[in-house]
DNA sequence: CCTTGACCTTCCAGTGACTGGAACCCTTAT
DNA sequence: ATAAGGGTTCCAGTCACTGGAAGGTCAAGG
């Protein structure tokens, strides 16, 4: 199939197919007019890619999980491993989003929001904060 | 003070602060042998983009809060605005990563994490999704 | 006076993961 | 013959820094 067919059949943006072929993710066929041509297992590739970074693992991650995805004789055990360090930093994120957004909301409801220029979360910011 | 100084008194890298000269965030004067000079003005500015950059706020709503910020006019509405924005951003991140943690911890929950090559994680990634 | 080391300067390049656009080639239908 | 709609490459931009090279400045010690 042609790139556009694999960009609908995966969902993926054509530009990104490109992408993942410059980086050697992907290692698609060529026809006799420089066309891409995508087999089977290019498509799989692609769609495991797209599902894989939906669940936010970085590029380097999903290269090792297509190693192993490909590899018969793997662990799940390095699978597992991989899994949980990317489920570390999810977690690790989502601390730092919940903080952010804790403070902010506290400072949004104290705001009057009116046209004075007495303003709690412009205080907070300016605030000097004893090291 | 020098950029190191106020490098230390405001927690920011010497990088990052040339940085936010160079993009027009603050505007520290010259000495004759070249070096920055850096005002209270500066350094309370610096502060004050600092403590914005950890609750999240891109580069952009900064400048649009340090305008308000030295606005004596300004209505606690525009800031108020701003930070809305930006805490509904949070929120859509925080929602993201929550869905992705909960995919993901179930997924490393059924895998054996053993030395076999059966595993849920990269069943999950190459499963054909019906669009 | 000379050197050493800690500052400071500018400029260029790289990060992650794409994305947009220009300029050009190939295929298919009218 | 031409026009639409594929495909190709390559370059530049995104965001917010960060690293490094090459070189100027300053204060202290010998």
């Amino acid at each position: 199939m042609n790139i556009s067919d694999v960009a609908t059949a995966t969902g993926l943006p054509v530009k990104t197919i490109r992408y993942y072929e410059d980086i050697g993710l992907i290692t698609p066929g060529r026809k006799g007019n420089g066309y891409r041509w995508f087999s089977e297992t290019d498509r799989h590739r692609l769609a495991f890619l797209g599902r894989a970074r939906s669940l936010g693992f970085s590029i380097e991650a999903c290269r090792s999980l297509l190693q192993l995805y490909s590899d018969r004789d793997r662990a799940s055990a390095d699978v597992k491993t991989i899994a949980r360090a990317h489920l570390e930093e999810i977690d690790r994120k989502r601390a730092e989003l919940t903080d952010m957004r804790d403070t902010l909301a506290h400072l949004i409801d104290a705001c009057a929001g009116n046209d004075r220029p007495d303003c709690p979360i412009l205080a907070d910011l300016a605030a000097e904060r004893r090291p």
